[in-house]
DNA sequence: TCGAGTTAGTAAAACGTTACACTGGTGGCG
DNA sequence: CGCCACCAGTGTAACGTTTTACTAACTCGA
């Protein structure tokens, strides 16, 4: 690999000058700076980034903190925060923490140690990992609002009021929910929207908490089944669990939708490959991503970015998983 | 962060020696090595990557180049990739090339940037991109044999041989084929396997390529729609194909497995939580990960490894979506 | 006792970059 | 003319490691 020493030997002037050239500093005359340009483009001249990373203490990659790529939600995420970046010049350095809070705080020490430049976190938990603390670099939370730093997601709230509301269209009353873990404001607000849209006419019924994983508790599987006929309609924390609890559901002879409607919330693409196809709340994903990236960018090039919410609005995707009544 | 220079002051030795004790290098007294060592332990030394990097020319970061995070087979194998990478103090740098050779291309020169040590891959097609020529560091293709690296993966040929096998035993004679793209050889093996477990009982009516990542096609639509009188079970290369002609027999009202049964490839997560649920072949995505990532730990650490594959054997998962004729 | 060999440790260079302090040369202005 | 300001460009230190070449002290055998 060519580097700035080859430049300067091949036009004859000091590596300092190459160096004010490539980086547009002023003080260069504008003979040398079209050579060094041409010289350097012709060798095929890309920096070092690690020497560059020492002299500079930047490194022109992020991280990506996720808690579970199984969960297809992230993997549309990553997708999206990886091409963005890309687009940018950032190199994206993956972590999954499989959702335990020690993974996280292993992923971000081994972050650290790289010196990436920030990262774009998707917290398991609502606590803070140790490792964090030390963490002098920027930080976008994705998907999860409560910790103290900016956070881009989409608007959970009046995503669960609009699928009460739907479900009140649709001639449901009294209702089950499958909400997501107690712990995380992005399920406690989803399930707030929806319990407070019209909590006169919505009777909830039934409430159990379960992972964003999808994986059933035997609680939740008790509440599916043995309740069976006390609610029409299943509100799910995601899409995940809403197709895992239609999987239970058709198990125990219950069919979807005839005996029993379900909601979901995510859109993730199986929601629309699944039988029956789900009815669901979509999230602009690929904006989301692009956001927190462009605050991330924002936020490397010396703003400093308020610690406050994004706010994305969402939109109900009506499928075949609610049965009018 | 603490330097190596903290540590040599600390214990009032010569920065040479710390790292010769932190590189386990001869030459140092045993009173001193635990000295060091518990002075590193005790400030929480670790090594800064970038300047590692700059001296040594190793970065201890490897690349991941995937055709789609969409594909639910990747983020399971990105997942296991990471952590088994992780565990070995290895850092992992995402590419999502969107099923673009140009992509690819782009990825490989910011991986190649950064410096990082080698490739884990699963390309796109079945052409070198260019800026993979430059890369002299070691490169372990995943799931996808064909190109002269090292290659891991599963044995997509007695897979291909196991369905057809199972599909005669369950009464079925006459099939069509769904197969991946012509040009992937992942997707030819899996076919021909099928094909030629035995040809004389087992009679292919017709078969259309669709792209592995479940997109159908108007000729797989017509196929699908047209000939349903004419086939009872259809193989599809994939489940991510399998699932999406499921969906759309239904959507024509042929039932799964009722009046059409569906065979898929992977057993990705959602095979169980689709309805019906997929009957397909199991790759094992842990245990393939973790051998890209030793393969590649061993390049690492000078071996060489041979091009050739290393192969996991597949087996049936025997499911709802296949009826018994 | 002397020299060779071994052991324990050190000083300094090098990796590729950037940034700071510097040097000549030129032009303007009083 | 004398002084200052400015321009174009250079030399070199520094970032945190690893590595090479070196030294001082000690041991051992003849």
């Amino acid at each position: 690999m060519a580097t700035v020493k080859d430049i300067a030997a091949a036009v004859g002037v000091s590596v300092a000058t190459v160096s004010n050239v490539l980086n547009g500093k002023p003080n260069v005359g504008s003979v040398v700076r079209t050579k060094v340009l041409r010289a350097a483009k012709q060798l095929g001249y890309r920096p070092n980034r690690a020497a560059q990373a020492m002299r500079t203490g930047r490194t022109r990659a992020i991280g990506l903190v996720l808690p579970d790529l199984t969960n297809p939600f992230f993997p549309e995420l990553a997708q999206a925060v990886e091409n963005t970046a890309r687009s940018l010049g950032l190199l994206v350095c993956l972590i999954d923490s499989q959702g335990s809070a020690d993974g996280e705080s292993d992923g971000f020490a081994l972050l650290m140690q790289h010196g990436v430049d920030g990262v774009i976190w998707c917290p398991v938990g609502a606590r803070l990992p140790a490792a964090l603390r030390k963490l002098d670099r920027p930080v976008i939370l994705v998907d999860r609002p409560g910790l103290r730093y900016p956070v881009v997601h989409s608007n959970y709230l009046a995503g669960g009021k609009l699928l009460a509301q739907y479900a009140l269209r649709m001639g449901h009353r009294r209702v089950g929910l499958l909400s997501g873990p107690a712990d995380l404001q992005s399920a406690r607000l989803r399930r707030d929207g929806f319990v407070n849209a019209c909590p006169d006419k919505l009777q909830i019924v039934w409430e159990v908490n379960v992972g964003f994983d999808g994986l059933l508790t035997s609680a939740a599987i008790d509440a599916l089944v043995k309740h069976r006929n006390k609610v029409s309609l299943i509100a799910a924390g995601n899409d995940l669990i809403a197709i895992s609890a239609i999987r239970c559901l058709t198990e125990h002879g219950v069919k979807v939708p005839e005996d029993m409607s379900v909601t979901g919330f995510d859109n993730i693409r199986w929601a629309d490959l699944v039988t029956p196809r789900l009815t669901t709340v979509a999230q602009p994903m690929g904006a989301i991503a692009a956001k927190a990236v462009e605050l991330m960018q924002k936020s490397l090039s010396g703003q400093t970015i308020p610690a406050r919410h994004t706010l994305f609005e969402v939109t109900l995707i009506e499928r075949d998983s609610v049965k009018r009544l």
